[in-house]
DNA sequence: TTGAAAGCGCTAACAG
DNA sequence: CTGTTAGCGCTTTCAA
């Protein structure tokens, strides 16, 4: 690898020189600029990041925290945030914690060590404490950790009355809800949108609620329970998509029509949604948008030193799909 | 952030002895190294990595690039990488390229100004001028890119013929195939696994193979295509299992019965499908063992000058799911 | 308009 | 056993 000597010695002029032309400051004859670069592209120069991050403290890196990178969601967050950030010059790096606090910490530690320039997290488990260490700027994304922190969300309580309001309207008579972990901000969202609008029924049971831990798995075996126990229960509001699918599964499993015998509705909007048979019903985030939001406003706390917490809150969309759409 | 100098004055020694401690490198007194350590930790230091990457040209990062975050596949393989370089304390960072050669060379470029340590590769369109830049250790996983490139593959065609001998031995008579786009490596291999098992029947007909680019959509709309203008097909092998999900799906919408009029087989393994109702038939690579394997291979080449090519190809084995098994 | 030199934080000789 | 010092490759005063 050549170095800036290299190309100094090369075009016969000084490193600062080179440094000068490399970063178009400062003053520097035409033709000196022309020696330098000529010298740049014969020895296929590239400056090395390193050396230039431990001068400036700055790495020109970004990255992304995120809990399942095995859930469809958070690629499709990635996406976004790649896409901004690489359009604003930023090398864009992608992180799975597995909601694990060490490992959390262990990369939070790492970046910070290699300089990088800010962090986007989406994160159940980090602490006050935590966040504390952490003296690059922050955004939380999707969940959020703290008061002082800007963030981007959707608004979820709102979204999951309007998955309940929908399945009543449909003609859903015991609406049911697998939620998400109990640490997870949107999870309490989410219920507490549901709640509103079924703890007063009469027909309404706490039994009704079940966890499906924002896992297939889980939400597959939740949901078989649930329906054995409670065969009334004609519609169900899932607090993600990937539960919904694994809801589906269950209840094709059981024998149930969908529909017919069961609608089921999801909250994300994730692309899955709409290649499985029946295609799932879901409460849409701005995804896309939502990541480069997120990336945006990391990007100008970097810049501008100044510290003023934004939260931006989405607004969700009802799509409607096959799981609940062809009921007659 | 506190540095290795206040460190030492705190300790009241020299920077060496406070890197001694830090590397447990040469003679350092218990005493004094206990008098390092607290104020390593009064202090809350952390070694600046960028320092460390300037002085050994090393950084401790793996990078593994990827043509699509979107398809499951991927995050399933990055999950193996991930914790095996992690296992042997390294940094591990996630990059796609959208298999786009401009976003390859612009993240190969920006990983080796930062002295990546290696790199995980899959890609089908870097060409070996590009791979010329690389100066780092490099691993191509899932495809081969070139003879003088380790590589962890798998054994595709054989893998392609075990597909369609399946098929055929479930009473399949009319056989096509939903191919990757032409320029992969294992898009050619699967392909020619398949016509050594078809090409000298009579019934064969080379409109029977068509492209999915290994896209959920292209390979939806291929197959409707398909099975328009071949109403005579009865099983299909599908070259990978997002494809597969969108053959089912295509099948589906045109109202065939899986598998009584349609098997349909895929090819990769996700678990995605195993989520969908009904399940994908599939043949499945070992993708935590590829990922691991690449990952071991490439730090053995990081520690090892001596440069050894590997190659390492994996058996694929048969896995039935309900897309064909409850024939009857 | 250019060059010399200090220094970003760390490690590894080399002395002592 | 410990300290001094020379860089790693780059940027930025400060002089010229």
């Amino acid at each position: 690898m050549p170095t800036i000597k290299d190309v100094a010695s090369l075009a016969g002029v000084s490193v600062a020189t080179v440094s000068r032309v490399l970063n178009d400051s400062g003053y520097v004859n035409h033709e000196t600029k022309q020696r330098v670069n000529d010298a740049i592209s014969t020895l296929n120069y590239r400056p090395n990041n390193v050396a230039r991050s431990l001068f400036n403290g700055r790495s020109q890196m970004i990255a992304l925290l995120v809990p399942d990178i095995m859930n469809p969601f958070f690629p499709e967050l990635a996406r976004a945030v790649e896409d901004f950030t690489k359009q604003n010059d930023y090398t864009f790096v992608l992180c799975n914690t597995d909601d694990d606090p060490e490992k959390e910490m262990h990369y939070i530690d790492a970046l910070q060590q290699k300089s990088v320039d800010g962090i986007i997290i989406v994160s159940s488990t980090i602490t006050e404490k935590e966040l504390n260490q952490v003296k690059v700027p922050i955004v939380a994304l999707d969940r959020i950790l703290s008061s002082n922190l800007s963030s981007v969300t959707v608004r979820n309580r709102e979204g999951a009355r309007h998955a309940v309001k929908y399945l009543k309207a449909l003609g859903c008579k015991r609406i049911a809800h697998i939620c998400g972990p109990e640490n997870v901000s949107n999870t309490k969202d989410r219920l507490s949108g549901y709640l509103d609008e079924v703890k007063d029924m009469d027909w309404f049971l706490s039994s009704y609620v079940v966890t499906g831990e924002y896992q297939f798995d889980s939400a597959m075996a939740a949901t078989k329970n649930l329906l054995i126990n409670h065969p009334e229960i004609d519609g169900i509001f899932v607090a993600n998509d990937v539960m919904g699918v694994g809801v589906l599964k269950a209840a094709q499993e059981l024998g149930l029509r969908i529909p017919k015998d069961l609608c089921v509705i999801g909250f994300d909007g994730i692309s899955l949604g709409d290649k499985i048979t029946p295609s799932l019903t879901t409460i849409k985030q701005p995804i896309y948008e939502m990541g480069t939001r997120a990336a945006e406003i990391l990007i100008q706390q970097i810049n501008d030193p100044v510290f003023t917490v934004q939260r931006e809150e989405f607004e969700v969309t009802l799509l409607e799909r096959e799981s609940t759409s062809v009921r007659r």
